[in-house]
RNA sequence: GGCCCAGUAGUUCAACUGGAUAGAAUAUCAGAUUUCGGCUCUGAGGGUUGGGGGUUCGAAUCCUCCCUGGGUCACCA
């Protein structure tokens, strides 16, 4: 609306520029009126006042005056120090609505062939482990993020990195072939992911022992941690792993395996979904041209012991190491080379969006300023989506003292607080037992994305899983309930026809529940600036917040005036379309009823 | 110690990127109310935006020093 009003007033105030004053500003600044005054928009007299130099205030009025008399849209007006807020018209506000009304999927812009590609990176799971909550905001936010993304008119690719290889999944396996007696997730009932998870545990609670017991023998710590059988069992693992040993992969095979069908089970409870993967036994190797071309250009440079670095302290950075003295790569070598592939296996690709916790912010300014020094024209175009870590009440979790919030177990309780909830408030009599099932995860599911995607990604979150999570207020089924009473709503009125008289006098709530609708595609555009969905999560949350207040004391069913209830119904309806639409990007699903 | 991020009602979060008297929800308190689907409505209290200084018509927002919490500074990933 407000980039409406920009082109609808501003060539109005131009001309009055033009006609009374010698200097005219080139632009103006409207925003939405403040609640407590009179007025739908405003507009900032300050720096007009500065340019003139004159009073605010009289200045103010003068437009103001020219702007009634010049403009259809304004019906009154009025300024308090330098604001001049105009009240406008109900047919402004109808016309707003008629042209929202008559968009099918409004706000959103559909990318087309020629549309930039962009690949969003997210979750990216290690395959020793099952996922736990803090994999939870990963997903939950890389999968908005994407999805805002392509609503504003971008090719998405969604993709992970998964870490299917190293010291850690060596571990598991050795613990299994140690103490497994050949248990599978079949023999066990277990989910694979956790199954793997299990001898990861096991490993590091032996490993712990036998350090104990060497150091009971008289070793030192140091020693005894390097010493410990079973890390040597295992660091020897990862050595025939890297040489290809059949036996040694054949194993590794079977429990990712184990791993990725648990993994697949947990992403579709969470309704996330991936277009590609990249597997870093895949990938672990890459990035060596890189280097070498990085040297090439004398970017890079090689130390005495044939080791490769970059030295970025002119940036105030430290140096980096990116080739290891035996020729091997590091973490960083493998992002280069990966970042590179990733350009070449998509070719129109135009920007890429990592997913990743912050504890790695300086990785990724370095890998960032890296690939610019060499020349690569994307590079600038990389975003590193960073986001705070979820603490728990008790502290960090640690994934090896059991202080961790298994993913799986926490969405399934709160599809049982959802359950509880529901069930006490009754209503569900109509359901099925299926239906029911359906409701409850949708309901738990809606709560504990919302709750984490209505924060800034920046920010820490506190979370509390004994306390749970709130079903009232700024919350996933606070929303998730009003489009449902909307839906139900629109089936007691009938189908709406959508027509209706344009001198319909506006109560101020609807005109309110307008101007919300009319702020969806500004704050669509502002999500994807800032990488952020929890600016999409505050406006369902206003927009929710308006359309209750017209609800509140406005009856739609109960007018006689048809035309009136034609409007109210389609306002009805955009809203609840709206809300879906921008839950959807959010990964939240609505129900029609509940 | 260097660098990065955060600090806003008791609590969880906002504040349209420099705009008006910093807003919601929740919790607490006071009163009213039995039906159109949050048990509903009204109202109240609650803030030195971590602190000091600066920039200007105007600062939670920008600059600068402190304070607190977290992260990060590996030939780990």
């Amino acid at each position: 609306m407000s980039a409406y009003l920009q082109q609808q007033l501003s060539p109005v105030i131009q001309s009055y520029f033009e006609a009374h004053k010698a200097i005219q500003p080139e632009s103006f600044e409207f925003q939405s009126t403040r609640k407590d005054f009179e007025g739908d928009t405003t507009v900032l007299i300050f720096p007009l006042a500065a340019q003139v130099k004159m009073n605010p205030e009289a200045l103010g009025n003068e437009i103001g005056a020219y702007l009634k008399e010049n403009s259809n849209d304004v019906a009154d007006f009025n300024v308090v120090k330098g604001f001049l807020n105009l009240v406008l018209t109900d047919q402004f506000y109808l016309e707003q609505f008629q042209s929202i009304y008559s968009i099918p999927h409004f706000g959103h812009i559909k990318p087309t062939q020629n549309s930039p590609t962009l690949m969003v990176e997210f979750s990216s799971p290690n395959t020793n482990k099952p996922l736990h909550l803090g994999h939870i905001r990963n997903n939950v936010l890389g999968y908005a993020v994407a999805n805002i993304l392509e609503a504003n008119g971008n090719n998405v690719v969604k993709t992970q990195i998964i870490n299917d290889r190293g010291i850690h999944i060596c571990k598991s396996m050795v613990a299994w072939l140690t103490y497994g007696n050949g248990e599978t997730p079949a023999s066990s009932g277990l989910k694979g992911d956790h199954l793997v998870g299990k001898y990861y545990v096991i490993f590091d609670a032996e490993y712990k022992k036998q350090i104990k017991a060497l150091v009971a023998q008289g070793h030192s710590e140091e020693e005894a941690k390097q010493n410990a059988p079973l890390l040597l069992e295992a660091q020897e693992m990862l050595r025939k792993w890297e040489s290809n040993e059949e036996e040694v992969r054949s194993l590794w095979r079977t429990m990712n395996e184990w791993v990725y069908s648990g993994f697949s089970s947990t992403y579709s409870n969470l309704g996330v979904t991936f277009d590609s993967y990249y597997y870093e036994s895949d990938t672990y190797l890459l990035g060596k041209d890189t280097i070498v071309k990085g040297l090439d250009r004398g970017v890079l440079y090689t130390k005495e012991d044939g080791s490769v670095w970059i030295d970025l302290t002119e940036e105030g950075l430290d140096e980096k190491l990116l080739l290891r003295s035996d020729g091997t790569s590091v973490y960083m070598t493998q992002d280069l080379g990966t970042a590179q592939k990733r350009f070449e296996d998509v070719p129109s690709l135009s920007g890429m969006v990592y997913t990743v916790g912050n504890e790695q912010d300086y990785h990724f300014k370095v890998l960032f300023l890296i690939l610019k020094k060499l020349g690569y024209s994307w590079a600038d175009s990389l975003y590193h989506l960073s986001y705070g870590m979820v603490d728990l009440p008790s502290g960090k979790m640690k994934s090896r003292e059991g202080t961790v919030v298994d993913a799986d177990d926490l969405m399934k309780a709160m599809e049982s607080e959802a359950e509880r909830i529901a069930t006490s408030a009754g209503k569900l009599e109509a359901l099925t037992e299926d239906q029911k099932e359906v409701l409850y995860s949708v309901l738990g599911l809606g709560a504990l994305k919302y709750f984490i995607l209505k924060v800034d990604p920046k920010k820490r979150i506190l979370f509390d899983p004994e306390a749970s999570i709130d079903f009232n207020g700024n919350t996933g089924p606070f929303i998730q309930y009003t489009h449902a009473r909307i839906k139900t709503l629109l089936q007691r009125v009938g189908a709406a026809t959508i027509s209706w008289d344009s001198q319909l006098e506006l109560d101020p709530r609807e005109r309110e529940v307008i101007k919300q609708l009319s702020r969806y595609p500004e704050t669509l555009q502002q999500a994807a600036l800032q990488y952020s969905p929890a600016v999409v999560a505050n406006y369902i949350y206003d927009l929710v917040k308006a359309y209750n207040g017209f609800y509140q004391n406005i009856s739609i069913l109960g007018s006689k005036d048809s035309q009136l209830r034609n409007f109210r119904a389609a306002l009805s309806q955009k809203v609840a379309e709206v809300i879906a639409s921008s839950c959807g990007l959010l990964g939240i699903a609505v129900p029609d009823r509940m």
